[in-house]
DNA sequence: CCTAAACCCCGGAGTCGCTACAGAGTCAAG
DNA sequence: CTTGACTCTGTAGCGACTCCGGGGTTTAGG
């Protein structure tokens, strides 16, 4: 199939699949007579497990390491697990800076609604923080 | 002042100085006989409304009309509020996009660290989507 | 058989917000 | 006078794409 199929069977774009490529994460598969990619269902496969893994919000390289680990049969389960949650602290570190931003944000806001007039609540709170 | 003070009470690095004004966001100050940027404290100020305004999670582009509000006197308060509102809506969405993160990859680890052989659950989930 | 549309190719540059050099110059303390 | 800390410029790199120009190929319809 060619890259536009594979591109929507996987849910990624087909300038994407080619940067997959370009970076070896997608190996470079032969070409047709005319230069096109020619890709198998494997390869959908594989473009599928990588942007599942970015869904749930792994780096390229953490992929290529689940790619490398889900490779060999042994005993990778472990190390799978350590990436895994390794990767769920950070999205729970980042969870807390935005959940702080999204409460600053509404305390300013509210504070400056209420005026209608004057000097402006969010911009103040910008000049003077409070901390 | 020289750069690096006026980054230490900006919270700034100096690299982050002299590249803010690069891309216009800070003027450029006078240079002392050595060649040096001397800054007056108005330009921690502002580097300071920036740094402020970044750990509020604005882009910079958003700074810049922020600050280019906070320049004119007139009737911005109105533009301030709508700035600051779209960019709530922006952080509410990225916290849903990582909340839903989060869950599935605590159902996912859940699900794995139970198993100590076989096959690996969190692998298996990266190759067959739920959805 | 011919043409137009849809697809594909490649290489390179642009995005955002820094950060990190390299290689040079300046300044203050001891 | 020397050492070390700071500063200067310009450039390149990061991650994960995305878009562009200028071509080539394939396919469906007339």
């Amino acid at each position: 199939m060619k890259i536009g199929e594979v591109a929507e069977r996987s849910g990624c774009h087909p300038e994407t699949v080619r940067y997959y490529e370009r970076i070896g994460l997608l190996p470079a598969p032969p070409r047709t007579a005319g230069g096109y990619r020619d890709y198998r269902p494997a390869d959908a496969d594989r473009l599928r497990f990588i942007s599942r893994g970015r869904e749930l919000g792994f780096s390229l390289e953490e992929i290529r390491s689940l790619l490398g680990l889900a490779e060999d049969d042994g005993l990778s389960c472990q190390d799978v697990d350590r990436l895994a949650r390794g990767h769920l602290l950070d999205i729970r570190n980042r969870l807390n800076d935005l959940q702080r931003m999204a409460s600053e944000l509404e305390r300013v806001i509210g504070s400056c609604s209420g005026g209608e007039r004057g000097q402006c609540a969010i911009l103040d709170t910008l000049r003077h923080p409070p901390s």
